[in-house]
Parts: structure tokens; sequence; C-alpha cells
DNA sequence: TGCTGATGCGTTATGATATTACATACAATG
DNA sequence: CATTGTATGTAATATCATAACGCATCAGCA
């Protein structure tokens, strides 16, 4: 089940299986997934949501795991250099990958009334974009793709807005 | 001509031909090109690159246009509203636009060495994104699209970096 | 003319996001 | 056990953005 995001589903084993998922690459990588680190990611799988830095920081604070900035964007930078979560830059927040490990070029469909974000792919060198910078001998080395708009269940709760 | 951006060309006639344009379609639709609008938008076109909002503000001020940072924001806001002008989400920054006048949804390239911004155009409703969204049953309303890379001159330049 | 609403601008203050810099802890290496 | 590299703790600061208020201008209208 490839789901890109915005249906029910069985959200525990989401999480259970997405955290195996990392903690399987870092084992192979040689990568230290510290106690705050994996935390952070536990809060992202969990909320299943975009979160902003200061948000998770709260949590983290609550929790006595770190109080200031750089603990969560230190946290950040792991899992986002690592593809085990992406930034949205559009929202200035962090989202917890659905598929770590396998490399891919994360493109997001963000819900303008509900917030809601789902994970879609992108191929940034194909299509007209591509051709635009082979033309332009540009050399995309990473890509940035959201598209706002208005997710199926906003679409029926309010089809005005549709 | 339709440059997309990291070549040489005759600036001057580039920022009259653009300023032309917005005057003939704020002149065709009723909105208020004011000074400090006008401004900006000369600031941004004159510079040719992605410029944050102080950055801005700092030449208004130095030209008694104001001081505070929502004269700046507001300007800006006027011109991204307007597509006279664009936002790049992944500097934080804006950046004057090469056609203003023809609806068309921009992508940028970034050279992350020297930081020159290239429009180019995507047409997210088209392509593997237009695909994800129709079977997710999301609606695109817009698009962000930045690919983030070594522009042409800065592969030559540096080409271990390629 | 005088009222009224719409729009833009001036200013203060504050909020939200992110980084620098330096100190400390600690495990792995030799 | 000294060295080194990586992670964390913490204070301070930098950068990006908005809220809220009041005033000026101007168009439409009684
Ligand atoms: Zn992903
Ligand atoms: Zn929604
Ligand atoms: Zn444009
Ligand atoms: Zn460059």
């Amino acid at each position: 089940m490839d789901t890109i995001g915005f249906e029910q589903h069985d959200h525990k084993s989401c999480v259970q299986g997405a955290l195996s998922a990392v903690e399987a690459q870092c084992a192979a990588h040689k990568l230290q997934f510290t106690p705050v680190r994996r935390r952070v990611l536990e809060i992202l799988l969990s909320e299943h949501r975009a979160m902003g830095a200061y948000e998770i920081l709260d949590v983290l604070r609550d929790e006595g795991l770190g109080s200031q900035p750089p603990v969560a964007y230190r946290a950040l930078d792991f899992l986002v250099s690592h593809r085990f979560a992406h930034k949205v830059e559009r929202l200035n927040a962090f989202i917890a990958c659905t598929h770590p490990g396998q490399t891919h070029t994360p493109a997001f469909l963000i819900c303008r009334n509900c917030d809601a974000v789902a994970e879609a792919h992108a191929e940034p060198t194909r299509g007209i974009l591509g051709k635009a910078a082979d033309e332009a001998g540009f050399a995309i080395e990473q890509a940035v793709v959201e598209a706002v708009g208005l997710c199926p269940n906003c679409r029926e709760g309010h089809p005005a807005c549709a």
C-alpha cells in the first residue's frame, strides 16, 4: 500500500514501520540514532503532520530532552539530511518521510484549509523543469516541489471552496 | 527572446521593459502603482536577484521612502499577489517576475554557489505531480517549484562542484 | 459642502523562525 | 590515558514576518 497521505489508515503500524525502517537505515550506515533524534522523529511520525521546530521543541522541553532551539534544529537537520524527514518550505515546518530509505524527491500536497500535508513524488530532472534546466546549463541537485490547494476531505466539506 | 536568466543581457532595457509592462497592467486593472510599490519593483528589477525584505527596506530607508518592516512587506505583498514579483520560499526572499502580465506558474533555478536565480516555468497540474494530485483527489491551486543546484557559470568556474 | 468608506502609509511593538558561538560530555581510537 | 570526533547544553543574537493602531487621501454621495 503506497498511500500518499490523505486517507484513513492504520496509524500505529504506520509509525512503527517508519521507525523500524529508519532504525535499519541507521544501523546499516552507522548513523547515531540518538534519543533526541529518535524522539523528534517519533513526534513527527505520531502527529502525522507538518510541525514547526518550536512546536517540537515544546514537546522535548516537557520531556526534559532539551530546551533551547539548537536542540530541535540539530535533530531536524540530522533527520532531514538523511531524508528521514523533510522540510516543507512553504510552511517553515517539518514532516516525517512516508517512505524512509528509498531515495526519492519528495513533493508535497498542502491543504490550505486543514493544513494536512501529503507526500507524493516528483522527478525534477524530467518534465518541463528538467528541460529548462538542461537548456540553461543548470545542474539540478535538489528540488522543492510543493502544491497548495484543497485536500479531498476539505473539497467535500466546503464544496464552495472547490 | 525568452531568456530564463543566467545569460548576459541588456539589463537596462530588461528593467525598462518590465516596468512598462507592469505600468500597463496596473493601468488596465486600476491597480495603484504607488511610489513605494514602484520603487520596490525597481529595486528588485535592477538588482536582478532574490532579495530579502529587510535588504529592500534598507534601500527604502536610505531614500526616505519608509523605515519599518511593514512598509516593505506591504509593497511586496502587492507585487507578489499581482504576480509582478515572486517569493522564493527556499531563500525567504523576493525576485521580480521576468515576464509580468502573463499568467504563469514560476519555477526557479537557484544556484547554491552564487545565489543567482533564474525563472523558468512549471506546469504543476501536468506531469507526475498532477497525476498524483488527481489520484489523491487534491485540487492544486498554486505551486512552489524550486530547484537548487549549480548554474552554468559556477559549473565552469568550479568544475569540481559539478 | 460635509459625510463616509476604502485604501495606502507611518509607527510601535511583538511574534516566529533560525543560527552563532562556546562550553561540556562522552565514546572510540591509538 | 591522551587525543579526536561527534553529540549535547546553553546563552545570546540574527533574521524573517505580522498585529494593531492611527492618520492621510480620495472617491462616491447626500
Ligand atoms: Zn519522503
Ligand atoms: Zn484539507
Ligand atoms: Zn514570473
Ligand atoms: Zn552560480
